[in-house]
DNA sequence: GTAATTACGGACCGAATGGTCAATAATCAG
DNA sequence: CTGATTATTGACCATTCGGTCCGTAATTAC
């Protein structure tokens, strides 16, 4: 009964996603979104109510792509170990020359969003907290993290401020043989 | 045989520091910085050429009283292992109800303005492999590490990618007890 | 075909942005 | 005191910001 639009919703979504993920809330204008997702702002206003929810839909897509891929390199693998080795072996590889060193989207959320809006820093420490019981439930694995409890969410919290130094240092570019050296220590530790 | 200034330069950059640590680079106005410097302007830009230059001299504030502050811990205390323990129980005092996480500006800054402005994204990687640095002499402390060069250097990377995340989830109110789980499981990893 | 409905694009809005200017006030040397 | 110099102040600037409006184009049901 009426025109069809011409774009992909989830396309554009994932522009959106893009452009605050490399440039911030504040550091992002209408102009870039425009930009990134090819959509003008009445198109991008139909979408969605105002910047704010632009953003937080952005959130929330990296959270059900990006993160929903990496909670899946910790299920394959057999040993905890292994796991976490594809897990970081992962991390790892936007150290090489040519990838945009974009670091993580929700660390970023943290810095740039948490303090301003209370939504925006409700659904960082959601994931995080997320993040946590599947780094939890991938260590469960292998001894003696199968059996003790306290051992694991040790682990699991040790693993998790690690994985998000690890990215940080990524995007302040730190060395890649000091990141693999610090790697392969801490999987030894597992 | 003019005017005097009526204010303290130390003390406004402070200010200044402040502002942009809690709101980062695109989220402070001017008027913010004015607001958290009791100055006005005229009197800002005096001091600095534009808004990028107040940045550049908050972060080297932020270097020259915070970093130094920090890694002034490690200095004290007689091993490796105690060493940290400083750095680590001052770390988690952010946690504390009432305090404000504010996080670390220099992820904060390598999430905001890395990518914008080069020498932001230059000066944090600068600070970051000097902390890198300073972990190392710590760690140099106790054995093996004052032997083993390879084993420093592994657990330096290790520790220093520890300490960004902690803070990092700090900021993202990640619970106290889980922080405090993981900040005893690498200690005694030491 | 026509009417209804929706998507699209550019013009437009007030407010806020970073940054400048000119007028005034305060201090100094002589 | 006077003249020179500098600090301070608020008015002012062009541009950009997020957000809205409205006319036009495209598609459907009938």
């Amino acid at each position: 009964m009426a025109r069809p639009r011409a774009f992909e919703p989830e396309a554009a979504l994932d522009g959106v996603m893009q452009v605050f993920w490399r440039k911030g809330y504040e550091g992002t204008s209408l102009q870039d979104i425009e930009a990134a997702t090819g959509l003008n702002k009445q198109s991008l206003y139909r979408l969605y109510a105002d910047k704010r929810a632009m953003y937080l839909a952005a959130l929330r897509r990296y959270d059900e792509t990006v993160v929903s891929q990496t909670a899946a390199l910790l299920r394959e693998g057999s040993s905890a170990r292994r796991k976490f080795q594809r897990l970081f072996s992962k991390v790892l590889e936007e150290t090489s020359p040519g990838v945009e060193r974009m670091g993580c989207f929700l660390c970023n959320a943290s810095a740039d969003q948490a303090q301003l809006d209370p939504q925006s820093e409700r659904f960082v420490s959601d994931a995080v907290m997320r993040i946590e019981k599947v780094f939890g439930k991938a260590l469960a694995a292998s001894p003696p993290y199968d059996r003790d409890a306290k051992a694991r969410k040790a682990a699991a919290a040790k693993l998790l401020a690690f994985y998000f130094g690890l990215r940080t240092l990524i995007k302040a570019n730190a060395p890649e043989a000091s990141l693999k050296a610090a790697v392969r220590q801490v999987l030894e530790e597992i």
